[in-house]
DNA sequence: ATACTATAAACTGTATACAGTATACAGCGA
DNA sequence: TCGCTGTATACTGTATACAGTTTATAGTAT
């Protein structure tokens, strides 16, 4: 019991987040939420008034959002809210397809009897939200969908990778995603019955397929937001 | 005249590296050089003494070293230089593959006229530079075609992951590269033959084999210094 | 010698300070 | 009205300072 107690609390420390981690995923949130449009000036003093921190956090966290490509800093100058042509993010979603279809084809190759049952699970489950017409229980076995995936590619810097090109244009699928839930969800299907039978290529060729399809919507939704303005 | 004046010297300011630039590069070369071992403790003091700075500029360098996966921070402990398992090369290396792979993939389907001129040159300099048995020259070569290769994707984001996992693996793939340039040089012609009949699925066979090849032999070097540690 | 403890030294996280650079704005001339 | 210039303001890059935590050291008990 001694034991069991010091392994619970063991992490404590690990887990306490620094003014750095909370900044963190308070900002890139704002952003997300479009607190913060594309091209905004995000200066140090605001940002460190607005969370009543000293400028040194702010500025690690404005580092690490450019690592990742949601904020721009040019040399001297304020960081901006990244801002993407067309034409970068056509590239994205070209990339983004073929990593997605990279990691359904790794996961076709390397099934394990729990990666199966994980499966097996959120296709039952999904498929039942399907039945109930239950919209938000599917978009949230969606998204379940490529997390599981990618992790059942069992390649943790594709997994990385893929999650920060997610990331990069989750607010413009966000766009489209709560449209075509069912139709997506059926796209999944097809994807998890080819990993499920160990064919590798379709299942490559169809993840793929998903999210240029999505890729394509987006696009349009685009053009048609550029036109409408 | 001004005119070209005013453009020579429009981008100084754009040019000019802070601190933070020339540490990163600096320490980033020491890094790679075998200066600090895998593992080995990076404190802020102790560089900041060194590149005579303050902790500030080295806190952002370590910290977008960290975002490069060069090194790991654990929270509240120093900075190391990041200690890569088997594993985890291994994964890295399928990764590159494919992702070259795609790369070949890329250029083959778009062809320009630049690009093919680009290509032709690098063909006949790498030839030339075999006759000759000119190794150092070809060892550059070689290094060309891999950035011409990525550039010629047209699919920047693609470009930046690739030289992020080339960098982290620099380190390992420099224990082999000088002794295959001539190996390595027909299969990089091999390559770009297929890329410039615009054989796309060969492209990417035979880029990502390449890769694959090189990967198994440093797979070997390190299982042979294991054994022999 | 080896494991444990107390203490000292070193280090990280965060705040504050200041010089030099960019930005915003008012006043001026066309 | 529009563009330029000068000035004030705000911001970034870097240095320094300090509290709290981790790591290294020395001493003690076994």
């Amino acid at each position: 019991m001694a034991d069991s107690k010091t392994v619970a609390w063991a992490d404590v420390g690990e887990k306490h987040q620094s003014l750095n981690d909370r900044i963190y995923k308070a900002l890139r949130e704002a952003i997300f939420r479009g607190d913060y449009k594309p091209g905004e000036r995000l200066t140090e003093p605001g940002l460190a008034k607005l969370f009543g921190v000293s400028r040194n956090p702010i500025r690690e966290v404005l580092r690490k959002l450019q690592s990742e490509g949601i904020v721009e800093i040019p040399p001297r100058k304020s960081a901006r809210v990244a801002v993407y042509t067309v034409e970068e993010i056509e590239e994205i979603i070209e990339l983004r397809a073929e990593l997605e279809g990279l990691s359904a084809q790794f996961a076709a190759g390397r099934l394990t009897d729990d990666t199966i049952e994980n499966f097996q699970d959120l296709l039952d489950a999904g498929n039942k939200a399907v039945e109930e017409n239950d919209i938000p229980k599917l978009s949230e076995y969606n998204e379940e969908f490529h997390s599981l995936l990618s992790s059942s590619g069992k390649n943790r810097f594709l997994v990385d990778y893929i999650s920060i090109l997610r990331e990069r244009t989750l607010w413009l699928f966000d766009k489209v995603k709560g449209d075509r839930s069912i139709v997506s969800w059926k796209e999944h299907v097809g994807v998890l019955e080819a990993i499920m039978s160990s064919d590798r290529k379709l299942a490559a060729l169809l993840n793929a397929r998903h999210v240029r399809k999505i890729g394509a919507e987006v696009l349009k939704v685009i053009g048609e937001d550029n036109g409408a303005g």
